[in-house]
DNA sequence: CGCTCACTACGACGATCGTCGTACAATCGC
DNA sequence: GCGATTGTACGACGATCGTCGTAGTGAGCG
């Protein structure tokens, strides 16, 4: 009983970026290593990243990344895809997710390209 | 009765700067508004920022801010120097102030040298 | 159909957070 | 000395956070 079963995961608009929001939901370990995750591989589904958590928790922490504009959630069957908004928080606050994950990561290379 | 009466404020050094804790401390609006003023001005006293908050709750920011290694306090007189730990986090989390603060207040450039 | 799988929603819990007020300490100028 | 100024320390408060368990939804497969 749904319009298209896959398109009601609220996101916030690119202009409705929040800095503190953003830096609140990277200044978490758990999903600092996330969106780490996320940045190396192109997308994946929660249950992909393995985490020291029970379930709701991860649940909670994607969520927390999805409403802060970080990450952009997609579902896909049963399970849902998980990718980084790159694009948006680029725009929003330039190098910000690069600086980020370079910062959390040293050995990566700070731009891909 | 004190050693030097000047230098018993403990700092983090720049090995135990911890990425989480300088994204918590940036994430709050006020913090980052006083390490905007900051970045302005060489460095200020806790009262010369004018902040919608009382003394207390000023203190417990700076502190929080001193703690998580972004600012350096120094005891002048009756009033305490505060500055950027450019440096150590430049050392520690290259570009991350920059980039926060540019994307904080977009109007200011990137790299001012 | 019934079962499993992937995940969410809701409520609970202790911990931390941001705020405040009061009390206190140290320095400066009179 | 006294008082004013600048800031800290401590305790309190409500709000939010991170975690969990239980229950539920919805897609896929036998």
């Amino acid at each position: 009983m749904s319009a298209h079963a896959s398109e009601q995961i609220s996101h916030p608009s690119r202009a409705e970026l929040e800095l503190g929001a953003v830096l609140h939901a990277l200044s978490d370990p758990l999903r600092l290593k996330i969106v780490a995750e996320l940045a190396s591989c192109e997308s994946s589904t929660c249950g992909s990243i393995k985490l020291p958590v029970t379930k709701s928790t991860c649940t909670h922490h994607f969520k927390v990344l999805r409403e802060a504009g970080v990450i952009y959630q997609r579902q896909r069957g049963t399970s849902r895809l998980n990718s980084l908004r790159r694009d948006d928080l680029e725009a929003r606050f330039p190098g910000l997710l690069d600086t980020v994950l370079h910062a959390a990561h040293p050995r990566r290379k700070l731009q891909p390209a």
